[in-house]
DNA sequence: GACATGGATATTGTATACAAATGCCATCGG
DNA sequence: CCGATGGCATTTGTATACAATATCCATGTC
């Protein structure tokens, strides 16, 4: 993470998921290498990278710009994503060894610890839920499929809204959470894939209907933040 | 296709294919660079572009490989193409066009007349097989899944074993596009995204068939061909 | 003889200069 | 006024020089 390279890619990856720089904006390699203080050099790649990560796009005479999701990507991205995460839990469970299991139902104390706070505790949510799903992907034990995944498990839009999230909506998650677990102590490969799937698309559909209570409202989407 | 970077791509990718570049083998930044007759800085960027195609790795200190592809992996690769492909033959049937249809059986026709030959045309075949894959991927309409199928789609093992079909073997893939291209005239999702599944998991046993007779008969991967 | 150490050698990472291309805008002709 | 054209400004692509880092081998020590 020392390298310049690095800094750059997470850099302008933060920009841009953060909504400093929104999307459309025209990415000069010159001003982003000031931004973040080294040369064109690691900035070329790191710009390479997030488009490989879709977060960036790039017009035909190879001006780059932040990409723009609209909502049928999104939809897109979660319907991949709930295809994959499912194939990987099923596969987890498996291969999955009484010590993975452990730290899968570690994970899991750690996120119900995070929402029973007086004022839920959501950047802890998010951590124990990242960990889990890297748990369930480790023991997957594909290479491949993790790196599919990788580039759709953070959606700029996803994130963004992330802190919106009801004490219920964090309730349910770690209650899903918890069948997954029992599905991988019985080793039930389809039980697992199906959670996880349904897991995966409800929440989709609670940030559909979030998106969508906002467009009704008349507000844009960055004015509903 | 004409940038320095491009060719470094294409000329890496292709010594790899062929098997030029054996498995295993260290690139140097500067002999490739001599190699392509360009600069490290487009080599640079063609082997991280290799590197997420996942044909070279790199070891914990930056030197790049030649990537092994394991059995293992072959199969995983397979098996993930198999859920990817069968879900983008599901999607294209139910988008289908009456002209996109028609490309379909167009691609089915030269495909039918390069196995008639007298003696099979294999690079015909493969022409023929990919322009069909093309089209549903592009009638599948998602820019995500077609992302992440194009890292999944030259495996190097399998093409350099493309030209040991039997006649018997291209008849039968020519036979299940056909039956494909019966279930997009329903209309039919489910069905079409069954038999895709299944067309490209037969691919993989076949494959696998061959590897183990190579193997029984005592013959390494390279004197088999 | 096995192993640690240090420095020479090779390789990768970054900055910078320059070449090629793209976009912009003013000017010109209709 | 509209659109085409040409040249200037900006941006991206490539080569190269240099810096940082890793590898390798010889040497010395136990």
């Amino acid at each position: 993470m020392s390298r310049a390279s690095d800094r750059a890619y997470s850099a302008i990856r933060n920009m841009i998921l953060s909504g400093e720089l929104p999307a459309g904006a025209q990415l000069g390699e010159e001003a982003l290498a000031e931004m973040c203080g080294v040369s064109r050099t690691p900035v070329r790649e790191a710009l390479r990278r997030l488009e490989a990560d879709m977060l960036v796009g790039r017009t035909d005479t190879q001006r780059t710009f932040v990409a723009d999701w609209s909502i049928n990507d999104v939809a897109d991205a979660f319907e991949l994503r709930a295809m994959l995460e499912g194939r990987a839990a099923r596969r987890a469970a498996e291969r999955m060894s009484d010590a993975a299991l452990a730290r899968i139902r570690n994970a899991n104390r750690a996120l119900a610890t995070a929402i029973q706070q007086p004022s839920p505790d959501v950047a802890g949510f998010l951590e124990g839920n990242r960990e889990f799903h890297a748990i369930i992907l480790e023991v997957a034990g594909s290479r491949r499929l993790a790196a599919l995944l990788g580039t759709l498990i953070e959606q700029p839009v996803v994130l963004r809204t992330a802190r919106h999230y009801t004490r219920e909506e964090l309730r349910r998650s770690h209650a899903e959470h918890e069948e997954l677990t029992a599905a991988f102590a019985r080793r039930d490969g389809a039980w697992a894939e199906a959670i996880m799937t349904s897991h995966i698309l409800r929440a989709y559909h609670a940030y559909a209907d979030a998106h969508r209570a906002r467009i009704d409202a008349g507000m844009t989407q960055e004015a509903a933040e």
